[in-house]
DNA sequence: GAAGATTGAGACCTCAATCTTT
DNA sequence: AAAGATTGAGGTCTCAATCTTC
């Protein structure tokens, strides 16, 4: 179901800017933070995605002229990411009709004790994921230490 | 949350038997099924996946040995995607752990009548999927007939 | 022409290696 | 050595042709 909710969005999206649900996900903290710049190490961490992603993703954004790059005076390891025009223009295009697209979709007929159990469906569930893999299947180790293998 | 939960299953499954979650949908129902044969379009409709998308993971899960694709004689245009040895151990072998993770991850600590509910929310959600797009934001077309187009 | 299936191009994501700076 | 970031390779998915058969 999440899998043609996101690709239903993200062809919505697609028609209404040009953007893909990625795009919209990297501009909406751009848009959101002080003259639209953001260090990219803070908005890979963010979105949860690494860094290799926000890397290629920012190359392509940059491309169609939607963000820039920059480098960090402060720490020259560093580079900033910037929304441009385009991107700003997108962004403020796009995102009415998207918050209302997912309200339909997702929200609409729901009570708002259905939005909250809903909400604590997800945290536990995340809770879960961040917790130390326990090996699942195995079974016949009784409690020694974790094998460092494979 | 469901693209984390499906990032962890994906490498559980990875690490057990060598596959992917994507390769275990498409196991599951050959496993099913007499013969452990299926026409490459029933079993792209079941997985709710395009048939080019079908095609080229066949072509990948070929070249590893886990199905193999025979030409239908009944319908000489059609396909049947046939399941291999390897896939048939590869899928005995990585189901238990793969449904107790499911289980612990995802249902671990909930009511049946939260399974229920959660149940008919994902339900409601696809309904409102499948129902013809009505266009979102434009908002200038009255209430005519559903423009047949695209 | 429509249905079943394949193919190639392009976008996207992950992993491991790499580079620079701290 | 660790942290921030980039790069290339390889797997994956979508879209738009294409091919064959109905």
């Amino acid at each position: 179901m999440t899998t043609r909710l996101e690709a239903r969005l993200n062809h919505e999206l697609q028609e209404t800017a040009g953007l893909s649900l990625a795009d919209y996900d990297v501009l909406v903290p751009l848009s959101e933070a002080p003259e639209g710049r953001l260090r990219a190490f803070e908005l890979a961490a963010g979105l949860g995605w690494e860094r290799s992603r926000l890397s290629h993703h920012v190359a392509r954004m940059e491309r169609r002229g939607l963000v820039t790059r920059e480098d960090c005076v402060a720490d020259r390891r560093g580079a900033f990411v910037v929304l441009a025009d385009r991107g700003r223009t997108a962004i403020e295009e796009a995102a009415p009709a998207h918050v209302e697209s997912v309200r339909h979709l997702v929200f609409e007929g729901l009570s708002s004790e259905e939005v909250t159990s809903l909400g604590a469906f997800t945290e536990s569930v995340l809770r879960r994921l961040e917790a130390p893999v326990d090996d699942g299947g195995g079974g016949s180790t009784p409690s020694g230490p974790p094998t460092s293998g494979s």
